[in-house]
DNA sequence: GCGTGGCATTAAGCCCCTCAA
DNA sequence: TTGAGGGGCTTAATGCCACGC
């Protein structure tokens, strides 16, 4: 679920934005909503590419600190900053960190751990971890989901030492100086993450006592995290044709066709675009010296209104 | 020119990043290098972005100013800012304007006002503004590059007037609150962009005195200009499209045929895929109630590799 | 033209406490 | 019990300008 709706006809007004707004608008929305990466994250991640920019920029201009500050408007003492900063990554040959995956990696190894921890011992009970009588154990079970990973009810401390885990082993790939410390805060955001992509169930035990059940195998499903990475290739590729298409450049084709097209028909339609390209793509492919390697790209979908 | 290249191998390490990452690098460093927007607009643009992201969480989850900190890791103090910043923009009927275009707005405009404000006149001298003796002046209209617009050449202070008329006319369209004062720093950096985007270009008159030379009608062609919103809804389509795949919504088909083709039989590859598409769309139209609008979307380039 | 130093403001983080429905 | 609302804190980044070379 990418679309968010907000049915409030309000925001139909607000979104009275240029074409490039809603492009941003599109790829932050769902950077944090949909992959849930966290606001501030965000934020930086793009305030590392934005650097990263003016660092290119200093090499163009043959290291000019105040060309490059001018060029970008930005202070040449933080184009100093900047260029030291990339510097001294590139000798320690440390590598650029934005967000590093589509989706958190602290959440994404969750359940692993979890089930690589807790994992459920011959005859041992799932509640392990808590003081129950046989019988309260029984209505405890008795209302989890069907499939649930074979692994014990965690307490809430458990959880959060999970989480911390997961935040320490994370933050140990990146270079000391840009790390942030564990917090309460992030931790609950972390539980609150868990519980939204129901990777994780809460129940409660008594007034204030919660148990945690693990809910999937996965934070999202392999099959998901491979057309994530597709999708982002995918889009990848055509940043950087249509890049190149708007300059003119030699070797880039764009077309778009809209048709309308009956429901009962669809199918068979869908069917013959596939085998005329892949036909297409049979008959031109030749392989010698002058021959260079291109590759069409298509998508097709509904006609859609700006809506986000 | 897209592709910023730069000589040193050393950069290839420190592109050692991620798929999103390598994304999101592209689209930054575009929008400040090639578009020309301010370092700080731009990470401006993806906070308005993630505070927007975070009203419509509030929306969803009820007015809910805590969970909705949680769950993207911001303060409800913070959240509730954003919420009142959100509801009264919304009120006030203002619309979100993060970058507005593609290109700053503020130096689009450039050359028109220039042209307005200083059209040559009937037997009008283009050194009107400088003290020349008609030698000097000759010598300098000499070096005049072909085809330049037809209007007055300009002191220093006359381009940063102009350039202060920009700013205020992009700034007095924005809500009170979210201007950015003119300054001197903020002139000189759009007076290095104008330069830079061979919009105009400086002449030495005497030791401390320039001259400006408009060179060119518009800051960007604008056949470039369309080329780039075609770009951005393009994008956007694939965007919204991708992010329903990713999910398997239905009525999103993609595919991608990476084929190696030589350089004669090219163009006649490039038509007959264009015939076909055609025809394909032609066969399948049908206008009838039960019909839906899909589009196809297609695009053809040479394989590359990961450079910036 | 270039590098550097001083200075204000804001935002993003952290934490802790109380009150009311 | 949970949301709202208050307080107080550090650090870092985005801006300004002006000075000396």
């Amino acid at each position: 679920m990418v679309q968010i709706r907000v049915n409030h006809d309000k925001l139909a007004k607000a979104l009275n934005v240029s074409d490039i707004d809603f492009f941003i608008l599109l790829l932050v929305i769902n950077l944090i909503k949909t992959f849930g990466h966290r606001y501030g994250k965000v934020i930086d991640a793009v305030s590392v590419a934005a650097k990263f920019a003016v660092y290119l920029t200093y090499l163009e201009e043959g290291n000019n600190l105040r060309r490059t500050g001018f060029l970008h408007h930005v202070e040449p003492r933080r184009v100093k900053e900047i260029v030291s900063e990339f510097d001294t990554l590139l000798e320690n040959g440390g590598s650029l960190c934005l967000l590093g995956s589509v989706e958190p990696s602290y959440l994404i190894g969750f359940s692993y751990i979890w089930i690589e921890k807790y994992s459920l011992k011959e005859g041992e009970s799932v509640t392990r971890l808590f003081n129950l009588t046989e019988s309260e154990r029984i209505i405890i079970e008795a209302g989890f989901p069907e499939n649930t990973p074979k692994c014990l009810l965690l307490r809430e401390c458990d959880v959060e030492a999970l989480i911390k885990d997961l935040h320490d082993k994370a933050q140990s790939l990146l270079h000391e100086s840009k790390r942030t410390a564990f917090s309460e805060a992030l931790a609950e955001h972390a539980k609150y993450r868990l519980l939204a992509a129901e990777t994780m169930q809460e129940i409660k035990i008594t007034k204030d006592t919660s148990a945690y059940l693990l809910l999937k195998k996965d934070y999202s499903p392999k099959g998901r995290q491979a057309r994530m990475q597709t999708m982002i290739q995918d889009l990848t590729r055509s940043f950087r044709w249509m890049y190149s298409w708007v300059d003119g450049e030699d070797g880039i084709m764009r077309g778009i066709e809209t048709l309308e097209i009956a429901e009962e028909q669809k199918e068979e339609a869908l069917q013959e675009l596939d085998q005329m390209m892949r036909a297409w793509a049979d008959k031109y492919h030749t392989e010698s010296d002058g021959s260079k390697i291109v590759a069409l790209q298509f998508l097709l979908g509904p006609h859609q209104e700006m809506t986000i």
